[in-house]
DNA sequence: TCAGCTCCTGACAGCGCTGTCAACACAGAT
DNA sequence: ATCTGTGTTGACAGCGCTGTCAGGAGCTGA
């Protein structure tokens, strides 16, 4: 910068005047300045201008998630980016693989390089943490997840309520015995789900049996295990309901190796791919997590431009039921039924 | 930092190098200190220290993406963060969609936030830029893309030789017209992949049919239709090449809704989802997206560590042929064959 | 006793930039 | 001629930290 404002014949602070385009600054002096940035392949330096300027200038976004090369996941990142860019913000992401050590170790790096806001999409954690950064003035947008006794922006999924209405849909078509295959229930969502899931139980008269209640199966293999004791198992469920993109691929593996995909109904919460070209094609609750990213955005930069307001603002993303094939498959054994169409 | 300072009764360096973990630190002094860090909860700035520190200590590192939300990319980045965590580096990424603009504006920023080194693993572009900034000391990695006429490593995928295996194969179970669905030319890897379809036709004294190679059809829903009309025309194709995910998966779709998938042999270029669930199973090259962002952020410590070596590195990770049912569908008309089983 | 050494500590400059404030030029008004 | 106001410019301190260097304490051996 020295070498511009040398080469300008000015000082450096109007050279620092024209890199920011302030008012007040004579044509000649600005074109002599540009030239000479151009003749020296000058590049204003970020780290100390933020250093330099008034503070959280939201040029700078930490977005804390379990993994990067999980679809849910990359596409809040994506939603997130595509409203913060207009900002001229930037993001330092890192994945915690749900690793609560990693989670902390990953958010004080953040902290310690003074990012402007915060947006947590991962497994529980490290509150104690947040919480103190949130007192320290720090905006802090959750997503998918809560953060109890902060005031802490929160965007979440209708977890509970998509999967009653999922279940209540299956116990609608005369099945009687739905399993539920879900995550690892120190998760919020996972419980969640299986609350919801319960809820639809408890409001049709459905029978309630703890043996169909199977939880920490969240990746593919062990929910394809599960899903075959399940139907290998005496009174076997007609129904599973799986509460996760990993489990429901796990569960239609062991399906399609039993051969049993058409006589056994399944709803599975998150869109997959290929769930329209699978035969069965697959019932699912969508989520909409790129949306969840844009909302988290929006509530980050309203939180940077106005840091009065206090009031933490509880987002729900709508996640929609997308009925298909498989989860309009009806009960094997006779059963009275009131809608539902043929079983493929 | 000042306040610590005081709490403790010590000088400002003394802070610093019980913070840095330097030696020549009594033990009563760094005790004090330490309470005072708890104490105060003061987290050092890492903007100023590497503001005033030596320069490039590789802490910081751009990765340029076409889409975070794309499985490919998000592995690449994934690969990358799991190797340079160790030395605790971050990561800022941005998507570029592509655009060039966008490229170029992105790369610039991460110029001015002064990264220790740069990932690109996008369309091609800004390629004038990225010299400048090899030029002037900045580690460059390219991963997926080739710069020419600079010293910058690179870790690409065996796009040509694969695809030409792939195609072999094809032309050994005695498919005659093979189709070739495949991306935007002015993407270099999406040439390599056309370049490979060609020589395994040359090689094998296969007709090379421009009716057959139809090029641009990149995203899914141009990839439905080109397949449909490539399949309803005379002299159809018996096997389709396709040279991307999202074009194999527009296929598929077609391939599904004219009941065709069982007499049309199908080998695409990326893993897809569920490969394995689909009916039938789909036979694809397999890229190894995080073993190339493991491979790029290796080339990237060396360069950070021994900055004296100039001569690019090449890496080709290779990807693998994986043969499932799709690619064994032998061609309708009768034929002579040597290998191949049953048409599902 | 004192040079010569090691170990520990702090003063101070400076990384590259921006905010503040003062200075100056020049217009129009008195 | 003097005053006020507006537009333009630069000097300088300081953001939070680290590198350099000098100085003091404490120990050894002559």
């Amino acid at each position: 910068m020295g070498d511009v404002a040398a080469r300008a014949g000015v000082s450096l602070k109007s050279v620092s005047r024209v890199v920011n385009a302030e008012q007040h600054v004579s044509a000649d002096l600005a074109e002599r300045v540009r030239r000479a940035i151009t003749e020296l392949g000058y590049r204003p330096d970020r780290r100390a201008r933020d250093l330099a300027a008034a503070p959280a200038s939201g040029r700078l976004i930490g977005y804390v998630q379990v993994d990067a090369a999980n679809l849910f996941f990359a596409a809040v990142y994506r939603g997130l980016e595509d409203t913060t860019r207009t900002r001229g913000s930037l993001i330092i992401a890192g994945s915690t693989d749900a690793d609560p050590e990693r989670e902390t170790a990953l958010i004080e790096t953040l902290i310690e390089s003074r990012v402007d806001g915060l947006v947590i999409a991962a497994a529980e954690g490290s509150d104690e943490l947040l919480r103190r950064e949130i007192a320290h003035g720090t905006p802090v947008v959750c997503v998918d997840r809560l953060l109890a006794n902060a005031p802490c922006d929160t965007v979440v999924s209708s977890n509970r309520d998509s999967t009653r209405a999922a279940v209540v849909h299956l116990r609608e078509l005369g099945h009687a015995r739905i399993a539920f295959l879900g995550g690892d229930q120190r998760v919020w969502t996972a419980t969640e789900r299986l609350a919801g899931y319960r809820e639809a139980l408890h409001n049709t008269a459905g029978e309630l049996d703890p043996d169909l209640e199977i939880v920490d199966v969240g990746d593919v293999a062990r929910a394809t295990q599960a899903t075959r004791r399940l139907l290998t198992a005496q009174r076997a469920p007609t129904a599973i309901f799986t509460a996760q993109d990993r489990i429901t691929t796990g569960t239609i593996t062991a399906l399609h190796e039993l051969g049993r995909q058409y006589d056994v109904a399944l709803f599975g919460f998150d869109e997959i791919p290929f769930s329209e070209q699978l035969n069965p094609s697959v019932s699912v609750v969508a989520q909409d997590p790129y949306e969840m990213g844009r909302r988290a955005g929006q509530l980050l930069l309203n939180r940077l431009s106005d840091r009065s307001s206090t009031t933490p603002v509880q987002t729900v993303v709508e996640a929609t039921l997308r009925h298909r094939q498989s989860g309009q498959i009806v009960p094997l054994a006779p059963q009275p039924r009131t809608e539902g169409d043929d079983r493929c």
